[in-house]
DNA sequence: AATAGGTTCATGCAAATGCATGGAGTTCTG
DNA sequence: CAGAACTCCATGCATTTGCATGAACCTATT
């Protein structure tokens, strides 16, 4: 075996990781629980909860979805069509929008939720001991805390 | 601290990995490196190239591609247009088309895989020890060997 | 305080995506 | 071995996405 380089690491690392990622979202999306909202549109208000006041400027809510600034926007605006968000002023800086979960977005939120959460189980639970749950979550968040 | 359940365990790495995909992809994507190719294009080209004879079936490449089957479809499509691929009858299967990379497509895989490694290196690498790397890589091989 | 430069969001428009479907080929079943 | 069921791929069509841009607002510089 050949040595093995920090750069090969480092790319054989997000190799794993990207492919873990594809083969586990396509399970979690092929599992019937998205009939009320697109697993974007949970992701969406999954962030707002979990936002405190339930409640996040549509800049910051872009910089957890992967997803371009236009297109948030106008995910946001489907979503409020739907009476899931409401869009408010910042008052403390008028060029932003609020984007805010409401009581019905909340209880729909929390419905999906529930069974993406079983689903989660399912597909990943079985797959890793609880040690190597909890070291992979730190292992991520490591990686995720050293991003920009 | 209260007790953590394997559901939780579950859905807190599911969590941790999704949203260190999601920092990470942002930062790949941000950098100068997609002039020629798009990322989506990168990834089945690079999966071709990583296949025997350098050619996969259209169905055996989707299992790969997080895409859907006619968005891959045409996304093969366009690479044919571009002279990255082409599609041949697969003898053995008359439903079947194959996917093979060209030589200019791999010339171009490699020239952006170059470049994307690099990338990768610098966003992936700092952030974790070597020990750490590879623990993720060996987390995220089981996890994905797991799946379906 | 005026102006230049930066930030935040929305909209026009072209391109990409997914769903539903259909055609062609293969495999299973009685 | 006939036909039903299934698999693989492509295409029509509506929806979603991204890019380019612009409007409104904030901030820094002089």
């Amino acid at each position: 075996m050949p040595p093995v380089s920090r750069t090969e690491r480092a790319a054989e690392a997000w190799e794993s990781l990207f492919r873990a990622q594809v083969a586990v979202m396509r399970n979690l999306a092929a599992d019937d629980v998205w009939d009320e909202l697109s697993m974007r549109e949970y992701d969406v208000l999954f962030t707002l909860g979990r936002a405190p006041g339930r409640r996040l400027r549509l800049h910051d809510l872009n910089r957890e979805i992967l997803l371009s600034q236009p297109s948030l926007s106008r995910l946001v605006e489907r979503l409020a069509g739907s009476g899931y968000v409401t869009r408010e002023d910042d008052p403390g800086d008028r060029r932003g929008t609020v984007v805010v979960l409401t009581v019905e977005g909340a209880r729909v939120q929390k419905s999906v939720g529930r069974r993406h959460a079983a689903s989660i189980r399912r597909h990943v639970g079985p797959a890793l001991s609880e040690d190597e749950l909890d070291t992979l979550t730190e292992l991520c968040a490591k990686l995720r805390d050293a991003q920009d």
